[in-house]
DNA sequence: TCAATCTTGATGCAATTGCATTTACATTCT
DNA sequence: AGAATGTAAATGCAATTGCATCAAGATTGA
């Protein structure tokens, strides 16, 4: 087994440090507004996203990075709240497809307003222009992720 | 308010992303070999690097980034597993000092021969010298607290 | 065709988490 | 000293998560 290298540790330290601190301090944000977690946001995202033929759960979980279960019980919990709905899908009498609902879309905006400003406020004003294109770029190569967004 | 810039949205995207997929990696790596997870590891690591005089619960808080309730209750477990014990504490009759048991160094160890190869792996390959310690300068840059005082 | 197999999605149950509160001791102030 | 306040840590309870499994429908293959 080789020794890891102390610039690696250093690497993975701040990644795991970081990302957790930037990420409860938006959390706090959304909860501090009474609106609900991330978890939720991505969710109305995606779903919003697939547009009016909607998404179906296998689909949504890879996107979601989430267990099978997570994802059937987060969309319990946004099907109960009424901000997506499920339509029986007539191509695979197993699934449905989830269509968001228009109150869905306006609970996303909403926390757009908030989350983007957050992002602004952790990402936009601490680094400059040429450092977060580096950040992203090295991250990037880090996941060997597709950009996402 | 102001539209987050895009650039500052895709390096948060890449962060949250990249964060968890290579966290849960490791975390695959130490379930399949029967391990505890990292949280435990991190808690291990605090209290035998305080030594023998052991530390406070509420010293150990804020180097995990717990709440008050999630500390007081990883440490059940620690001590239930014998890897940690509670040791009455002389100076303050509320609290205790928590000292690493000889089973709860073996078992840090255990974990770190394998956190610490799944780091080399998930890291050290894919970055080159210099990408890891930029990385590292503009991971530790973003997560400075903006002083809002 | 129809049994075997695979895929989609849900769910029972135990463990863990989050929130609010409590308990116990320490400190401060009069 | 003793009441008021502050701090350390634990805990009751509800919500959420993780694991394993199940149920229902789709697909495959003799």
């Amino acid at each position: 087994m080789t020794t890891p290298d102390d610039i690696h540790v250093r690497v993975w330290t701040a990644l795991a440090t970081v990302s957790r601190v930037v990420f409860e301090r938006i959390e706090a944000d959304l909860k501090a507004a009474g609106l609900p977690s991330l978890s939720w946001y991505d969710a109305l995202r995606e779903v919003e996203r697939a547009g009016p033929d909607g998404i179906r759960p296998f689909a949504l979980r890879p996107k979601l990075l989430l267990p099978q279960y997570a994802t059937s019980r987060l969309l319990d919990r946004l099907v109960r709240d009424g901000l997506v709905e499920r339509r029986a899908c007539v191509e695979d009498g197993r699934g449905h497809s989830l269509v968001i609902t228009e109150s869905g879309r306006e609970l996303r905006q909403k926390m757009w307003d908030l989350y983007g400003a957050a992002i602004e406020r952790e990402i936009g004003q601490t680094l400059s222009g040429p450092e977060a294109k580096t950040l992203a770029e090295l991250l990037l190569q880090l996941g060997r992720v597709a950009d996402p967004e």
